[in-house]
DNA sequence: TATCGTGCTTTACGCTGTAAGAGTCTCGTC
DNA sequence: GACGAGACTCTTACAGCGTAAAGCACGATA
């Protein structure tokens, strides 16, 4: 699977092409994975991929899926240290393909390991006390509030700086009096904001117990 | 604005490409969007476009900020019910500009309206009793739950039958006995996913007053 | 009237996804 | 061993993409 090299015929596998193609969308982002750009990684003609999947759709819709099996399972007896767990690292694996939480909007169909990952922590919720209803609403509320989470981090300036001048760059009265505010109070007292999502999982959390029996 | 009759020279304005561009979006989806079928909106070559923006990138930048016009600030005495509506109306936003919220992911620079808005925000948090550091917070968890909850609802099918189809379709015992079952309980009696929205929304505005004073 | 800048068009380049067809290699069967 | 059938890959081609560069036409200014 190493760049460059011609392969053997018959090397090519849906397994390796998704790694490649993975690989190639973390390094790049999304626009990187060009049909060609893959079979280049692949050592082989852009066009050979299309015999193992349909089109480019079908590669998205089982890359997205793929994505899941990276994220764990809830685990022990106590749900709320099970939720977070799987909360956290739902949190880690999307921050380390954060191409895959833009393509999420545009796929309805979930695919096999997406579909047994719901199922085995519908089942986990359900042991635990969470009824029907009350098992859906925690893993669509955690879910988006880890989704929506990410969503922020990766929108952030990895250096803020310039938008802090943004705010701050007027004469007289500024433009954004409580913004400026809150850089002097907190921003700048060392404020890290990935840090919040344990205080703001942990708040949810004790809120879901309300959705149990 | 209207489509294929040509301008006056002159007559193509910032605010016009930015109606016509969110109206294309909004039809067809961002792939819709490209230059040229955006110039053919208007009335005009593609490049003329580019008399007015920069690149692609900035017209997006713009489109992002653009959207945050739509949303309805925060009023009241009351803090709780000044962000529901919000936040009720920032889904409703997201939801009819579905192209968005894919788009922030990558644009890491907030325009001037986005700006505003926030700042008025956390204004509004800062008179009712919310810290620098809990301002903040109360923003960005209420964000991530509508941005993550619009995430899941754009990627909700619209005709949930293919998806029961293969979570049942099996010989034997269901692979997914949980989402089955889910399905038999909750499915089947008239379940709305949307009805959730408000559900958790309570339950995160009740969790949000731990972060006050 | 001559000049200039603004706003739009034209042309061109390298990229994209992918349809169609032409090889070529690997098997199972006789 | 020969042969037919598939499976697999490559080649070619097409329409569309973002956008650099240059050209053209008009209104305002000198």
């Amino acid at each position: 699977m190493s760049q460059g090299q011609p392969l053997q015929r018959g090397a090519l596998t849906v397994q390796g092409i998704l790694e490649e193609a993975t690989a190639l969308a973390d390094d790049g982002g999304l626009a990187a994975l060009s049909m060609r750009a893959l079979g280049r990684r692949l050592g082989v003609e852009g066009m050979a991929v299309y015999h193992h999947f349909a089109n480019k759709e079908a590669l998205l819709d089982a890359l997205v899926d793929r994505v899941f099996n990276e994220m764990a399972l809830p685990e022990g007896e106590d749900w709320r240290v099970g939720l977070r767990a799987r909360s956290v690292s739902e949190r880690l694996v999307l921050r380390r393909h954060p191409w895959a939480i833009g393509l999420v909007e545009s796929r309805t169909a979930p695919g096999p390991i997406t579909l047994a990952h719901q199922d085995h922590v519908i089942g986990y919720l359900r042991a635990r006390g969470f009824a029907g209803r009350g098992s859906a609403q925690v893993l669509a509320f955690l879910d988006a509030y880890v989704y929506g989470f990410v969503l922020q981090e990766l929108a952030l300036p990895t250096d803020p700086t310039p938008v802090v001048d943004v705010v701050r760059e007027h004469e007289g009265p500024s433009p954004y009096p409580h913004l400026d505010a809150l850089i002097t109070e907190v921003v700048e007292a060392g404020y890290d904001f990935a840090d919040e999502f344990d205080v703001g999982l942990d708040l949810l959390l004790d809120a879901m117990g309300a959705l149990r029996g």
